[in-house]
DNA sequence: CGTAACTTTCAATAATTACTGAAACATCAA
DNA sequence: TTGATGTTTCAGTAATTATTGAAAGTTACG
């Protein structure tokens, strides 16, 4: 694994790490996006991150749960392997528009919290209710076009 | 300030947490969202809060300059004042919207990397690639929708 | 069974990030 | 200019989060 390569995993590192995932799953799908075969053992992506086994055990775990990886194995090898699920980042994607919703509730919850009849105090969350409820609204419709879009 | 407030900006500042902004950013503009008149003084920040001041004058120098925050003096009072600007939220959306580019990007300099004609190893990549693309391109359309539905 | 290959768990610790508070700086009015 | 009021900066420290590595757990096979 080339100087060039690490500093392409750590940048993928960083660009999750700014977005709310941890660094070291973004270095290890890093790995798995770059790989060829696009497969890698534990063995092989703790070695290619520089991590130690623990570290990738509970990377490889996390994106798993996620659904963002896949874990399988060959019958009759104690080894497992992982790879990118295909659908990895609609899925990513799905998750974000989830978390919209966090956003219109802590709106709704404020302007109980408030409990103002002033328009003005009011307008901010009432702005913020509506924007995250739009929204809410509008991704599933680009998710689903992408899909139909996908399967042709 | 009850202790329902104070659970609700601890609240507000971890949803921004995950989301990528500190902690003290989201509970900063928590407390500028649930107040009436809609406007702190910074030393009403630090109390409402609990920080220090050091801390509410880097919180309000980072959301002003992200656009999300207005400062303003009344003149002849030395006191400045903090307030959500209108279209908040469609800033920080706008924001997101913005950093798909980076995403894409980091596709595309993965496909240079690693340099293969093996369609399969290719594959995640290029799906990456092309879904940063859409969204990039969806994206804006959403958010001027918005701004339009909201000039009437 | 027992052993080797491999993985997970988790307490300890390293690394990072957030926060404070006091000094320096700025602004207003007399 | 001076004093009072208010803000920012930043070195030090606290709090949090990430990571290791060794022990415990699993699995395949003879």
């Amino acid at each position: 694994m080339d100087e060039e390569r690490h500093r392409y995993l750590e940048e993928f590192g960083l660009l999750f790490g700014q977005f709310g995932l941890s660094r070291m799953l973004g270095r290890v799908l890093g790995v798995l996006m770059v790989s060829d075969p696009p497969e890698r053992t534990a063995e092989e992506l703790a070695e290619d991150v520089g991590a130690s086994r623990g570290s990738i055990s509970s990377a490889t775990r996390s994106l798993v749960q996620m659904g963002i990886v896949q874990r399988w194995s060959r019958p009759g090898e104690r080894r497992d392997h992982f790879r990118v699920r295909p659908g990895a980042w609609h899925e990513i994607m799905r998750r974000e528009a989830a978390a919209l919703r966090n956003f219109r509730e802590m709106a709704e919850r404020g302007l109980d919290l408030l409990n103002s009849q002033n328009p003005d105090a009011r307008r901010n969350l009432e702005e913020m209710r509506d924007f995250y409820a739009y929204w809410e609204k509008e991704m599933p419709v680009i998710l689903e076009r992408w899909e139909r879009e996908e399967e042709r």
